[in-house]
DNA sequence: ATAGGGTTAG
C-alpha cells in the first residue's frame, strides 16, 4: 500500500476528519480509481458530501448506487435537504427509507422533525413522535431536543403547511430524487408509516410497551377522538402542545444545556413566565449554568413585565460570563431597556457590541421610535443603511411610527417605495403602520387605498384606519369600518374604543358613543382608561352638555388629569360659561399647577367676557410664575421642504409677499361676511391692529404661503403645534370658499378638512 | 438539537 492508500484508509475511517470539498472531491475520485467502490465506501463519501452541505454530489452518488441505499447513505441524503430547506424531500426519503424496510436510527430523526417544524406540519411531527417511541428512541438525547423545539414552537405552525411544497425555484439545479414516493398528502403517511413499524413491539420489553402505548394514546388523542386540531381553541392547544414539550422534557433519562434552553424558551415564549424562571432556577440543581441562549430568552419577560431590577441583575451576569459581546443578548438588552424607557442604556449596549446584525439595528431602532425619539431612530436607520445592512419587513415597521409621528411625508413615502421594492407591502404589521403613516400625514384617501388593498386584517389594522378617519373628523367612516370590524369577528382591544370614541367626539355623536362606551365595559370587559374618559368628556364639553361632562369627570374611577380637564374648559371657552370654567380651572391647577395652556385659555375666556382686569392678573400670575408661552407655530411641507411660522417671526424670506396676499384675502373674506372674532384679543388695542394681530396667526401665514407656492387645485395642508382658534376655524372656512380648494390643518394631531367654507367636522371642532 | 427585533394610543 502507498502513503495515498493509507491516507485514503485513514480519512474514510474518520469520515469527519474530510473538511474541504476539494479534499472529499480527491477521496471521491481515488476511490473511483482504484475500484475500490463498495456501496458501503461511497455511501461514507456521500456522507462527508453531506457533512460538507454538498447536496448535488450527495446525490450524484446516492442516485447512482448500483445497491439499495444503506442506512448511512439514506442518512445523508435526508439531512443534507433539511439544511438545504427542502424539507419535503427531506420527509418523502424518509418515508422511502421506512418503506425499503430500514429502520431509522437517533442520528436521523432530528433531521426529520427540523423539517416538520420549518414545514409548519405539526401533525406529520406528531406521527414521527409515535415512531419514535415504537423504536424505542424517545430517550435519545438529540431526538427529544428536537422534538422539544417542534412543540415549542406550534403557536408558529398555527397556519399548517403554508411551506408544504417548497419553493419550485430552490430545485433548480439539483437532480430530481429517483422516486418521491406516494407523499402527496403527506398526513397519509403516518398510518402506512404506523404499519411498517408495528412489527418492532413484538420484541420490546412489557414494561417499555405499556409506558410507549401510554404515550402513543396521548399524543394521538385529538386524532382518536375523530376531530381535527382546529377544533381546538388556542387555548387548549396550547396546553396540549406545551404538555407533550413538558412530557418529553420530563421523560428524558439524561438533560443537557440544549434540553433545558428548548424547554424555557417554548414556555418563555408562550406566555409561561413563571414556568421558565423557575426552570432557570432548577437548572441550577442540575449543574448547569445559564448560558448565552438562557438569557436571551429570559431577558424579553423582563422586557414585558418592565421589570429594570431583574434585567439588570442579567445584564450584570452576562458581563461577569463575557456573554456581553454576544449579539443575541445585546439585541434583548436593547429591548429590554428601552421598554423600560431607558433608552440611553439602550444605545450603550448597541455601541458596546462588536458588531450589529439585522436584528440588534432593529432593536435600537424600534428602541427609539417606541419611546418618542423620532429623529435618534431615522438617524439609526440611515446608519444601518450606510453599514449595508438590508433593511427587513420589521426595520420598516419599526421607523414607519417615526414618520407618522413627525408628519414627514416625503420620508414615509420614499421608504413606501423601499417597501414596495423589496414587497414587504403585504405584510400586515407593514400596511397598518403605512395606514397610519398616511393618515397622520393628512393623505387620508392614500390611507384608505392601502387598507382596501389588503389582504389580512387584524386589529391593528382597522384600528389604525378607524383612528385615522377618527382623526380626519369622518365619523361616520369610522364608525361602519368598526361594525364590520365587529362583524368580521376582530375583538375590538383599548385602543379600538379610543379611536371609535374619537370619532364620535369628533362629529358630535352623544349616543352612539355613549353606546359604545358601555359596549366597551360590558360586551368586553375593557376597564376604561383615561383616553375614554377624555373622548367622552370632550364630546360632552363640545355639544354643550357641560354640566353633565362636569359630573362625568367627577365620578371617573380613576383620578382625572389635567388633560381631562383642559379639554372641558377649552369646551367652556367655545361655549362662553365663565362660572363652569372657573370651577374647572380650580380642579385643573390643583392637579397641574404648571399648565400654561390652562391659563391662557383661563385668561382668553376672561377677556372674551370683557373682564379685562381677571385677564391680566392671571397673565402676571404667569409672569411671576416665571411661565411663558411658547409662540405658535404651524408649518407647511411644499416640494420636500418645510416651511416654519413662528407667530411674531418675520424672517420668512417671502413675507411680504405673503402679507400682500393676506390683505388681499381679507378684503375678500370681509366682503363674502366674514367677521373678525377679536374679543378675545387685549381690549387695549386698536380695532385695526386687533384685525391685523389675528391675520397675522401662524396657520394663517402658512395657508397663504400655500395659496401663493402651490399651483392651483393642490390641497393645502398646514400642520399647527396648537388648537386651532375660535377665529382660525371661521377664517379658514371663509379662506376655503374664496380659493376653491380644499385646506387641511392639523391640529394636534387632529384633522380639519375646509372645503367650499364648510368643515369635515361641522362645528364640534 | 436551543436564543434576540415589528404595526394602532387626547
Amino acid at each position: 500500500m502507498n502513503t495515498t492508500q493509507n491516507l485514503c484508509k485513514t480519512l474514510l475511517q474518520n469520515p469527519s476528519s474530510v473538511k474541504s470539498k476539494s479534499q472529499a472531491k480527491q477521496l471521491h475520485a481515488q476511490i473511483l480509481r482504484t475500484s475500490l467502490s463498495s456501496p458501503s465506501l461511497l455511501s461514507t463519501i456521500l456522507s462527508i458530501y453531506s457533512n460538507l452541505n454538498l447536496l448535488h454530489d450527495s446525490l450524484l452518488i446516492f442516485n447512482s448506487l448500483p445497491s439499495p441505499p444503506t442506512i448511512l447513505a439514506w442518512k445523508s441524503i435526508i439531512r443534507c435537504y433539511t439544511s438545504h430547506g427542502l424539507f419535503l424531500h427531506s420527509l418523502s426519503f424518509f418515508i422511502q427509507m421506512l418503506a425499503s424496510g430500514k429502520y431509522p436510527d437517533h442520528n436521523v430523526f432530528p433531521s426529520v422533525l427540523k423539517s416538520c417544524t420549518l414545514m409548519k406540519d405539526l401533525r406529520f411531527g406528531e406521527s414521527v413522535h409515535g415512531c419514535i417511541i415504537r423504536l424505542g428512541m424517545g430517550f435519545d438525547l438529540y431526538t427529544c431536543n428536537a422534538l422539544m423545539n417542534m412543540y415549542s414552537k406550534f403557536w408558529s405552525l398555527e397556519e399548517g403547511g403554508v411551506q408544504r411544497f417548497c419553493d419550485s425555484k430552490m430545485l433548480g439545479g439539483i437532480p430530481e430524487p429517483r422516486e418521491i414516493g406516494k407523499c402527496s398528502n403527506s398526513h397519509d403517511l403516518p398510518c402506512e408509516l404506523d404499519e411498517r413499524i408495528a412489527g418492532i413491539d413484538q420484541n420490546g420489553d412489557l414494561n417499555q410497551m405499556s409506558n410507549i402505548l401510554y404515550q402513543v394514546n396521548t399524543y394521538k388523542k385529538v386524532f382518536d377522538e375523530g376531530k381535527t386540531s382546529d377544533v381546538y381553541s388556542k387555548k387548549e392547544k396550547e396546553s396540549y402542545y406545551l404538555g407533550s414539550l413538558r412530557k418529553v422534557f420530563e421523560m428524558m433519562p439524561k438533560r443537557d444545556i440544549v434540553s433545558w434552553n428548548t424547554v424555557i424558551a417554548g414556555n418563555a415564549q408562550n406566555g409561561m413566565h413563571e414556568d421558565a424562571l423557575m426552570m432557570v432556577r432548577e437548572m441550577g440543581n442540575a449543574d448547569l449554568r445559564p448560558d448565552s441562549f438562557t438569557l436571551s430568552s429570559v431577558l424579553p419577560i423582563f422586557a414585558e413585565y418592565v421589570n429594570l431590577l431583574k434585567g439588570k441583575e442579567i445584564h450584570g451576569y452576562a458581563i461577569r460570563n463575557g456573554y456581553d459581546a454576544d449579539v443575541f443578548i445585546g439585541s434583548s438588552l436593547i429591548d429590554m431597556y428601552a421598554k423600560c424607557t431607558r433608552v440611553d442604556d439602550s444605545c450603550r449596549v448597541f455601541y458596546m457590541l462588536p458588531q450589529h446584525d439585522g436584528i440588534s439595528w432593529n432593536s435600537i431602532i424600534a428602541g427609539c421610535v417606541q419611546n418618542g425619539m423620532f429623529d435618534e431612530g431615522l438617524k439609526f436607520f440611515q446608519q444601518m443603511l450606510v453599514a449595508k445592512i438590508k433593511p427587513n419587513h420589521v426595520s420598516f415597521s419599526s421607523i414607519m411610527p417615526a414618520c407618522a409621528h413627525l408628519t414627514t411625508l416625503h420620508l414615509g413615502k420614499q421608504l413606501h417605495g423601499c417597501i414596495i421594492r423589496s414587497r414587504f407591502d403585504s405584510n400586515v404589521f407593514i400596511a397598518s403602520a403605512l395606514v397610519d403613516m398616511y393618515a397622520k400625514c393628512g393623505n387620508i384617501r392614500t390611507a384608505r387605498w392601502i387598507f382596501d388593498k389588503m389582504e389580512l386584517y387584524d386589529m391593528v389594522s382597522w384600528t389604525a384606519m378607524i383612528m385615522g378617519y377618527a382623526l380626519h373628523g369622518h365619523a361616520y367612516d369610522a364608525i361602519s369600518l368598526f361594525k364590520r370590524m365587529e362583524v368580521e369577528g376582530v375583538k375590538p382591544n383599548y385602543v379600538a374604543f379610543m379611536a371609535v370614541l374619537t370619532a364620535c367626539s369628533h362629529a358630535g355623536l352623544v349616543d352612539e358613543a355613549w353606546k359604545y362606551f358601555n359596549s366597551m365595559t360590558q360586551d368586553y370587559r375593557i376597564i376604561p382608561g383615561l383616553e375614554h374618559y377624555a373622548a367622552v368628556a370632550d364630546l360632552l364639553g363640545r355639544v354643550g352638555r357641560l354640566e353633565e361632562a362636569y359630573e362625568f369627570i367627577s365620578d371617573m374611577h380613576i383620578e382625572p388629569t389635567g388633560s381631562v380637564w383642559s379639554t372641558l374648559l377649552a369646551a367652556c371657552r367655545v361655549h362662553k360659561n365663565i362660572e363652569l370654567a372657573e370651577k374647572v380651572s380650580k380642579k385643573l391647577f390643583t392637579v397641574d399647577p404648571e399648565n400654561i395652556g390652562a391659563y391662557v385659555l383661563l385668561s382668553n375666556i376672561y377677556s372674551a367676557a370683557g373682564r379685562w382686569k381677571d385677564a391680566r392678573k392671571l397673565r402676571i400670575a404667569m409672569r411671576d410664575k416665571g411661565m411663558k408661552k411658547k409662540p405658535a407655530c404651524s408649518w407647511i411641507e411644499i416640494k420636500n421642504k418645510v416651511h416654519a411660522f413662528v407667530a411674531g417671526d418675520k424672517s420668512h424670506p417671502y413675507y411680504d409677499r405673503i402679507n400682500e396676499a393676506l390683505k388681499v384675502l381679507l378684503e375678500q373674506m370681509e366682503r363674502e361676511g366674514y367677521v373678525p372674532d377679536t374679543t378675545e384679543v387685549l381690549h387695549d388695542v386698536e380695532e385695526e391692529q386687533k384685525r391685523y394681530l389675528l391675520c397675522s396667526h401662524s396657520e394663517r401665514l402658512a395657508i397663504t404661503f400655500g395659496i401663493i407656492s402651490t399651483p392651483a387645485g393642490t390641497t393645502i395642508r398646514v400642520t399647527k403645534n396648537l388648537r386651532v382658534c375660535v377665529d382660525c376655524h371661521t377664517a379658514t372656512k371663509f379662506i376655503s370658499k374664496i380659493v376653491g380648494r380644499e385646506i387641511v390643518v392639523r391640529d394636534n394631531s387632529r384633522f380639519h378638512h375646509f372645503k367650499d367654507g364648510k368643515c369635515s367636522c361641522g362645528d364640534f371642532w
